[in-house]
DNA sequence: AATAATGCAACAAACGATTGCATTGCAGCG
DNA sequence: CGCTGCAATGCAATCGTTTGTTGCATTATT
């Protein structure tokens, strides 16, 4: 005990109980090894006097971290930054499926330059798992850890050939709807709004390209490849629309976050959606359903997701190799298409 | 060592360079008790085994958690999710900032049922410091904790006789500001779309009430108080706008997000903004500027109030005793006003 | 009454690092 | 050659728990 008689430990705690830290410890844990009576007497002393034992001890103690660590890699798109809706929304959905386990979240924002940013977070022995939101430009890394660490996750693309196990939505396949739609609306002359470098984007542009080439309009596609946060995406849509002889009557923008800045910058050029552009985006964020109008977009099921990465990801933790899930893309269509 | 020969601990090394434990932890600590050319040896050793030491059983010995706690309270508003984009914007901030001191950030939503959801996680020794982003209804448990932990900070209201250190902005100024502007602007009528549970709400409902009567305009005050979360604003707003005889020509929001939602229920009714009525926002979210059309909203200064919060927390953690900090809000003047 | 079986609690060794203090070895000096 | 002094390393206690093993009273069994 200190100086102001703080139960500081369980040491304390027992010499007031007049019993050795062992038996606290057990008590504590409510062993049937103490006796019942001795049992709630120390538990009583403890709520008395709001002790709670030391966590990081106890983890030491028993060889597991009670906590999961959350990195958002932001290789490419330095600019990102974490409150990116997207990530705040999985990471929403995270924060509760791991609570709901008894784990913490230790979050990290990673701008890999250094190639040991994801291996420093695995050995440092402070995380029992890692979830990685987005693959970024970092496969190969994510691959080498992968191969002698099992609790690791990734949200994102499932590629070929690819180490790590991740969990995400067939974005190929995403693209490829939504450019479906636009054909059925009628549209001839598209866009691409988006920057083609981390996986998952590429890959709905391969699904927009097929769905533009199976009908045979493989030379009806722009693409606006800057790299698109929410703060540069409007300008450079803007000066896009500005220079651009015919402006497309079909946009699909890489994200949700770029389709608002879409609509603002159509807005302003008065051009009305979706009278004369119909646009879709990607994702199906919480306010999607906010713009003006309203966005059609391609719904990738965070919630479903999420649970599904911290359930592979407990699995994993428990030594079963579970393996990856690509989940179906869904279209969501409101008032901008 | 373990079967696969890989280095377990800072013992395995020792073994390995043939010295003792406490020789390769003072090597790996570049301590000049050391030989140089011992601690180069070792170092080279550890990068060649990729060991790094146990974080935990480091911070245990040494009695601190490099870890910061940021708890989100919901005590009201039960529906108000983690992606609420206020608090991900903040949490940005925070872990750029904590990030930057070598600290992590222990990430936990708490719906505080148990009064003792706080202590919980002050007492667990997991973490240095907490840092509350909004104070929910709560003011009374954190104020008790207040008075005998010191590294504790929160966002939000400051309010007479409060134990708990604080940093926000002066939500009374700002509702004040938000009502002048709306009486520049020529608008005599008046609703206010928020519920003034949550301490800084009330405070900016007093600022737009005090502008009010002010200009004797008390009486031309209409108060939506349901709970605004970003999926239950749109539906209430719509309600009341079916309901309400006379359409109010000036809206305060109480948040950005709710400020959008009444954007969108503007528009689906055909009041035109900023022509039939005036909209201000509060908060100035990173999709302010991206919605149509782009809010007037008043500037709290995330990043700046961040940076205090952070500031001050480890101050506190050094022993010093740093007082609240109130911020300036700020009219952002954008087209729906 | 002697022995076996039980129930409780204490003891002490981990977990993996850090760090004050003791020890060793060697150079320099008289 | 022996002694001092310093540089380099080893030793062992410590942080606050958990947990296998051991020891001591009781109680049950014959």
């Amino acid at each position: 005990m200190d100086d102001q008689g703080r139960v500081r430990n369980i040491t304390d705690l027992a010499r007031l109980a007049g019993v050795s830290p062992g038996t606290v410890s057990r008590a504590l844990a409510d062993s049937s090894l103490i006796a019942k009576k001795t049992r709630e007497r120390i538990q009583e002393l403890a709520r008395e006097h709001d002790f709670r034992p030391n966590v990081m001890a106890r983890n030491l103690r028993i060889k597991r971290a009670g906590a999961i660590g959350v990195l958002i890699p932001l290789g490419h798109e330095t600019g990102q930054h974490i409150s990116d809706p997207f990530f705040m929304t999985m990471l929403g959905h995270l924060a509760d499926a791991l609570t709901e386990r008894g784990h913490d979240l230790l979050l990290s924002r990673v701008i890999p330059k250094d190639p040991h940013w994801l291996s420093r977070v695995v050995d440092s022995g402070r995380v029992d798992g890692v979830i990685l939101i987005g693959q970024s430009d970092q496969l190969a890394v994510i691959d080498k850890v992968a191969e002698r660490y099992l609790p690791l996750v990734a949200w994102g693309a499932n590629l070929q050939g690819q180490v790590h196990c991740s969990v995400g939505s067939d974005n190929r396949k995403g693209g490829e709807i939504a450019a479906r739609h636009l054909i059925d609306r009628g549209c001839r002359n598209f866009a691409f709004f988006g920057d083609p470098v981390a996986p998952e984007i590429t890959e709905r542009l391969e699904g927009v390209r097929m769905a533009l080439a199976q009908n045979g309009m493989s030379d009806a596609l722009n693409i606006l490849p800057a790299h698109l946060t929410a703060e540069t995406a409007h300008p450079a849509i803007s000066k896009w629309l500005d220079d651009t002889r015919t402006i497309p009557n079909g946009i699909i923008a890489a994200s949700d976050v770029i389709a608002m800045s879409a609509l603002r910058a159509l807005s302003e050029h008065n051009v009305t959606v979706p009278g004369d552009v119909h646009v879709v985006g990607y994702d199906d964020l919480p306010f999607a359903n906010q713009t003006v109008p309203p966005l059609t977009t391609i719904k990738q099921d965070l919630a479903g997701g999420a649970a599904h990465l911290v359930d592979i990801l407990f699995r994993r933790i428990a030594g079963e190799k579970a393996g990856s899930v690509v989940l179906e893309p869904e279209l969501v269509i409101r008032q901008s298409s």
